[in-house]
RNA sequence: GCGCAAGUGGCGGAACUGGCAGACGCGCCAGGUUUAGGUCCUGGUGCCUUCGGGUGUGCGGGUUCGAGUCCCGCCUUGCGCACCA
């Protein structure tokens, strides 16, 4: 039998935490009070003078692995703030659901062979038990699942209102642009009253057309619209993906598989009318710099120009006069299909060096190169341009097809070498009549801008290189400062030279001037006009797999989509024999999507009512699931009202909860209106662009069409950093079980007898390094758990795991314990005299910092002063004074929660601490009485005097200058003397 | 290649506007408790040192009475972007 049987150990610990989170439960402590809704209770949000607060995490997928030791970190860091304000008096919302939907859950499922459904549900039971297990203060009726349907019911009603919208480009936006989404319905009305022209002009009003012609016209303007496109085909998947979901590489983000373009037809999102916006409301947010950039650059906005190359007709390849490009848009060609095509439109964001435009690039997949190219070279054709081809069709043929056999990996395997070969045309520079031959070369991408590029080498190093390539003239248009290499392109800023006609000069003028000048005259030509493109594309929403929210869209027998009536939502997903998609070899490019749905005949085929009078008809389902990130495009919306069965979410508690604040963000521009959101959004940057990019889109589409008050969903996001942890290798580098290895006393690491190599990296199965949090509770509580986890260092910076080096916070509650509770006898210890002086004024001194630290997030400083205080009452040897130590319970009560609430109770309070007042500190208890006042010699420490905190600085300097030291150090006397009272004091010898 | 962060003891990390570098924790060392080991407790711990002191925040310069902190030039690591016209 132990002599300690009340010492704090990992048992005692374990069971006062279960303890606890029954309690916690059983009460309803975390239970946030909501205006409106369903469970609206306005007298328990009165309660809360001190406003409210809304944190959060990143929603989280349930993963069949369970949880590990990084998983937690951010979940922890959330319930301290949380904790901290409930503490402060605000009504605090804070809990956590499941993104159960999703690729991997199929995965696991079909290798296992069962259903989804039935390890996404054991999978969220784990985790839900480790979860609870870690003493997080959620709000427990708000855990959403996104597999329920009555969540996904939502999801598609979401869906329906972004597909039954459209974009109005002049509509005036509450943040005093133009631009807002309106409902489909509105554009009918305007059609059908002739508010808006019809775009068909021939004379026949709405009411005149049929309803395939009323639909394309409207399908064509939607928000959601099925388009015939370049999409991203990965048959290790079976399914399509989006642009977000494709890596670098050039393949898929889940599974690492090939993705091969392909033309398909398929759903896309028109995220790209928020491109703006969405740009330009980072500047309303609170987000780290580095993902603002990430998003900005993903939306990729380009100002600058199109202007229209006339094609010139085929003849020799030289330059001639100015005549051709006076006479008008298009070169006088006698071939039909080339007096169709006005000329070669590019985007340039350098309309200011038009004038050394001297040839053109288009990309291998531009329509225009089968109209372009001639029967035979044209006179002059240099060896080098043709590839070594006989014709011009059989050169641009044989570099398409080597171009299109090409994967991204291999383009990006060659470098930035230029190859290409020419067209055998020529168009006609707008500015100077210039006749410039038509390329077709690889560096210009059919994606960005129009697929077609003046190339101005002067000015450009890709079109440099090009030039020099292929022996192609280059003429500087800006002059470069004196010192520039002559063999290099110059980019920057300076006076444009060579750059006039008879009509406009630009002479002389910098870049941005010479844009505007050249612009405005293009525009005046008819030749071109100013414009902006934006690398971010609309975003592919359809996946052909199984585990998704299904699609609430039929079609009838003409092929019209039409949206499932919200009475008749959620369309359930169906209980499929086969759900497995059909996947193909990953290499096999040419496959076809399936989608699992489709082969649910019964399901497909469905009789239904449209409310739109014509009665039931049957119909075609579409068999499509949404992107895993539908659902958690909006999660954060459902937790304010989750039970809500007639909105997604009651517009008072969306408003109470999310509304815009009085003061913009820090940074945001003068005058900004704040954006509301979530007041804490916390979540590893890996979802920069996606779940962010997309979260923002569905929000802003739902503030436009009325129903949020806020338009940003997140005001401030917090990007954690990770927990990493020691992987090792073998000689043949393959992980090998980290758990078993042993450290030498030399440094060196053996795993069974042999050297394996040490690497961070994080946790997870493919290193063998995984470290489950039930370890942690088993071996030394939750509490310790998350007091190492908050301890390490700050929230932002990835960290390595050590799990030797969590004993240290096990001992700082210890000792905590061991301040309040007798370990023989279980008795309390505290004793109830005064605080002597100096005790006070640590305790403050501490109350203030860990204020200051909580509130900024900073809890491994805030530990650090925790443990300072408490060793500090430790070594009292008078007694543990409660006046002290239930300030240090409190304060201690965010991170370590069970603790704290235990010894608050044993201290005798019988109400929980969650809501008992945050320690204030007093301010005349803040200054320190004496200080330790450094006297230095030219700035070097020689010296230390103990003086009174509120010495004068005369004073301070008389005193020093009387010291030993400082008379020996200044035989000739004093030059100067620093004084910054209290603290220095430096003194600089003549 | 371009852009952005960050480099501080054996390790994770502290250090407000330039003002005692290394808080706090791990590890290590010594002592105590214990039958022993472990736990726990107390003290010490940047490096060098002739014990006076010297030296020290990636490297090299600079500004300053004084630089981890500011400026210039490098190096390294991490992250992002990568023919985006």
């Amino acid at each position: 039998m132990s002599d300690t049987p009340y010492r704090y150990t990992a048992e005692l610990a374990g069971s006062i935490e279960v303890a606890w989170q029954d309690r916690w439960e059983e009460r309803g402590t975390f239970r946030a009070p909501n205006p409106a809704g369903p469970w609206a209770d306005p007298e328990g949000v009165s309660e809360h003078p001190n406003g409210h607060l809304l944190v959060l995490d990143m929603f989280p997928y349930p993963s069949g692995a369970g949880l590990h030791v990084g998983h937690p970190l951010g979940y922890i860091a959330t319930d301290v703030y949380a904790r901290f304000n409930r503490m402060l008096g605000r009504n605090v919302l804070h809990c956590l659901g499941y993104d159960a939907f999703g690729l991997p859950a199929e995965q696991y499922a079909v290798q296992t062979g069962q259903h989804p459904r039935k390890t996404t549900e054991e999978n969220i039971a784990i985790m839900a038990r480790q979860l609870r297990r870690l003493g997080l203060g959620h709000d427990d009726r708000r855990a959403i699942r996104t597999i329920d349907p009555d969540y996904y019911r939502w999801t598609q009603w979401i869906f329906l209102q972004i597909f039954n919208s459209w974009y109005d480009h002049d509509a005036p936006n509450d943040v005093g642009g133009t631009g807002r989404a309106r409902p489909i319905a509105e554009l009918v009305e305007e059609y059908r009253s002739g508010a808006r022209p019809l775009p068909a002009d021939d004379g026949r009003g709405w009411e005149d057309l049929s309803h395939v012609e009323r639909a394309e016209i409207l399908d064509a303007r939607r928000l959601v619209q099925s388009v015939e496109a370049q999409v991203n085909w990965c048959p290790g998947l079976g399914t399509v993906l989006a642009n977000e979901e494709v890596t670098n590489e050039g393949r898929s983000d889940r599974g690492n598989f090939p993705v091969f373009k392909r033309n398909l037809r398929q759903w896309v999102m028109r995220i790209t009318e928020y491109a703006d916006r969405l740009a330009d409301d980072l500047d309303r947010v609170e987000w780290p710099e580095k993902v603002k950039t990430m998003q900005r650059n993903w939306i990729g906005r380009s100002q600058g120009a199109h202007v229209t190359f006339p094609l010139a007709a085929s003849g020799t390849a030289t330059t001639t006069g100015a005549t051709e490009a006076a006479a008008g848009s298009v070169g006088a060609t006698s071939d039909a299909s080339a007096s169709a095509t006005p000329g070669i439109e590019v985007f340039t964001t350098r309309p200011d060096t038009l004038f050394g435009a001297t040839f053109m690039v288009l990309a291998p997949e531009h329509p225009l190169l089968a109209t372009l190219v001639p029967d035979a070279w044209p006179e002059g054709t240099r060896d080098a341009w043709t590839g070594g081809a006989a014709t011009p069709a059989d050169a641009v043929e044989a570099y398409r097809a080597a171009a299109a056999a090409k994967t991204d990996v291999e383009r990006q395997a060659e470098g930035k070498a230029k190859t290409g070969v020419f067209t055998g045309g020529f168009a006609v520079n707008p500015v100077n009549g210039a006749r410039v031959p038509v390329f077709v070369a690889d560096y210009v991408l059919m994606g960005y801008g129009t697929g077609a590029i003046m190339a101005v080498p002067a000015q450009d190093e890709r079109d440099w290189d090009f030039a020099t390539a292929y022996e192609l003239p280059i003429v500087r248009t800006v002059q470069p400062p004196a010192g520039h290499d002559e063999d290099t392109a110059y980019t920057g800023d300076g006076p444009a030279v060579n750059s006039a006609n008879d009509e406009v000069s630009l002479d002389g003028l910098g870049v941005a001037e010479a844009k505007e000048r050249i612009v405005a005259w293009l525009e005046e030509r008819g030749a071109g006009r100013g414009a902006v493109t934006y690398k971010l594309r609309d975003w592919l929403f359809a996946r052909q797999r199984y585990w998704g929210e299904p699609f609430p869209v039929v079609f009838d027998e003409d092929g019209i989509a039409y949206g499932v009536p919200e009475d008749q939502l959620p369309v359930e997903l169906p209980d499929v024999p086969d759900y497995s998609p059909k996947v193909y070899d990953p290499e096999d490019a040419d496959s076809e999507p399936e989608p699992p749905l489709a082969r649910d005949a019964d399901w497909v085929a469905v009789e239904m009512d449209l409310g739109d009078g014509r009665g039931p008809r049957t119909f075609r389902r579409d068999t499509n699931v949404m992107p895993q990130w539908a659902g958690s495009c909006w999660y954060y919306l459902r937790y304010l009202d989750p039970a809500n069965a007639e909105a997604m979410v009651d517009p008072d508690n969306e408003s109470y909860w999310m509304g815009p604040r009085d003061t913009p963000v820090g940074g945001a521009p003068e005058g900004t209106r704040d954006p509301g959101g979530v007041d804490l959004y916390v979540g590893g940057v890996e979802h920069a662009v996606l779940h962010l990019l997309y979260a923002r889109f569905w929000h802003k589409v739902l503030h436009d069409l009325g129903h949020l008050s806020s338009d940003e969903p997140f005001r401030t996001y917090f990007a954690q950093g990770y927990i990493q942890a020691a992987a090792y290798r073998d000689d043949r580098d393959q992980p090998v079980e980290a758990s078993e290895v042993e450290e030498g006393p030399d440094g060196t690491f053996t795993w069974q007898g042999q050297p394996v190599t040490r690497e961070f990296g994080k946790i997870g199965k493919s290193l063998k390094n995984m470290v489950s949090p039930d370890d942690m509770y088993a071996a030394y509580g939750a509490d310790t758990f998350r007091l190492y986890e908050m301890g390490l260092g700050p929230l932002e910076q990835s960290k390595p795991w050590d799990t030797r080096a969590v004993v240290g916070s096990q001992r700082f509650l210890q000792r905590l314990w061991r301040n309040v509770v007798d370990e023989e006898t279980g008795e309390l210890r505290v004793v109830d005299t005064p605080l002597d002086d100096a005790t006070a004024r640590v305790l403050h001194r501490t109350v203030d910092a860990v204020r200051t630290d909580f509130t900024e997030l900073g809890f491994n400083t805030a530990i650090a002063r925790l443990i300072e205080l408490n060793n500090a009452l430790t070594k009292l040897e008078t007694g543990v004074p409660r006046a002290a130590v239930e300030p240090v319970v409190l304060m201690v009560a965010p991170l370590a929660p069970h603790i704290a609430e235990e010894l608050w109770a044993r201290l005798g309070h019988a109400e929980s601490l969650a809501h008992a007042a945050f320690p204030v500190a007093d301010p005349a208890l803040l200054v320190e009485e004496t200080v330790t006042c450094v006297i230095q010699i030219r700035g070097k420490v020689r010296d230390r005097i103990e003086v009174p905190g509120d010495i004068t600085e005369d004073d301070l300097e008389e005193l020093a200058l009387m010291r030993p030291k400082v008379l020996e150090a200044t035989p000739d006397g004093v030059r100067t003397v620093i004084v910054r009272a209290p603290r220095l004091v430096n003194v600089v010898p003549a």
